[in-house]
DNA sequence: AATCAAAGTGACGTTAACGTAAACTAATTG
DNA sequence: CAATTAGTTTACGTTAACGTCACTTTGATT
């Protein structure tokens, strides 16, 4: 037997429990992003919707908008294969992958001109009989 | 002989030269980061202004803000050597490229996952016999 | 029943760099 | 001289993701 974690969390200690504020979570839950059950007032939160949450905060860290990660949840649970969602998952996926490899490159670009300017100076400042260090 | 180009510009045909709106030739006025004489109440830039805009174009492009790029032209004129100047520019580019490395670091660990990502949606998707490409 | 901490609910604030729209004024053109 | 064109001014709007307050409500405890 294994023990199922039914634990049921407030706001504060989910968002303790996953390093977030309060405020965090109910601003998600405003947004669509999470809807706990209520215990007269108090919000209630069982693992799925922590497991949600997950999801939620992997998907910021990745770069995904709120809105594009409300748009991949809302096939969460409406879709019994899955089939749909893993292949909505898949474009955006792409997507991001495509805007940061264009990023990556666009960095570099600007890395390069940084050390042109900062050799520049070094440059300037020796002719002044200035260390560039101090 | 050179020629010299006493041109100058309002600010539509500045900014059509720049490639930017003379809306935001404007709010860098107002900002302080430029001041055009005025002809009645039309502003007249010169090719100093003008030149004093590309070195804050080329500030924005580099990723300096606005309030970075202005304190940099504050010492612009105000400092007859310049070497002042050039270790405050040395001093922030520095720090630009320390951090967009560490940008440029943290880009790349999220596109790892992104890929990992991809590849377990792709597993998921041929297991449901489905063509990862439609 | 009084109290008290915890939770909730608006509602406005924040940041950056402009965009947009409306109303004005000044100068030129027919 | 009226109309058009240019340029100016002022002020509010935008975007994203919350933060911060101030205030009210609840449920629980004494």
């Amino acid at each position: 037997m294994t023990k199922i974690d039914d634990r049921f969390y407030t706001v504060p200690e989910l968002a303790e429990n996953l390093g977030v504020t309060p405020r965090t979570i109910r601003f998600y839950e405003q947004k669509g992003l999470v809807a706990p059950q209520r215990a007269g007032t108090t919000r209630i939160y069982t693992r799925q919707d922590r497991a949600r949450m997950l999801i939620i905060l992997r998907g910021k860290r990745l770069g995904f908008t709120l809105k594009e990660i409300a748009d991949y949840l809302d096939l969460y649970g409406a879709d019994p294969t899955q089939a749909e969602q893993i292949k909505m998952l898949l474009t955006r996926v792409r997507e991001r992958i495509d805007a940061l490899e264009d990023q990556r490159q666009a960095l570099d670009v600007t890395l390069d001109e940084l050390r042109e300017i900062e050799q520049q100076s070094i440059d300037a400042l020796k002719e002044k009989g200035l260390d560039p260090v101090a």
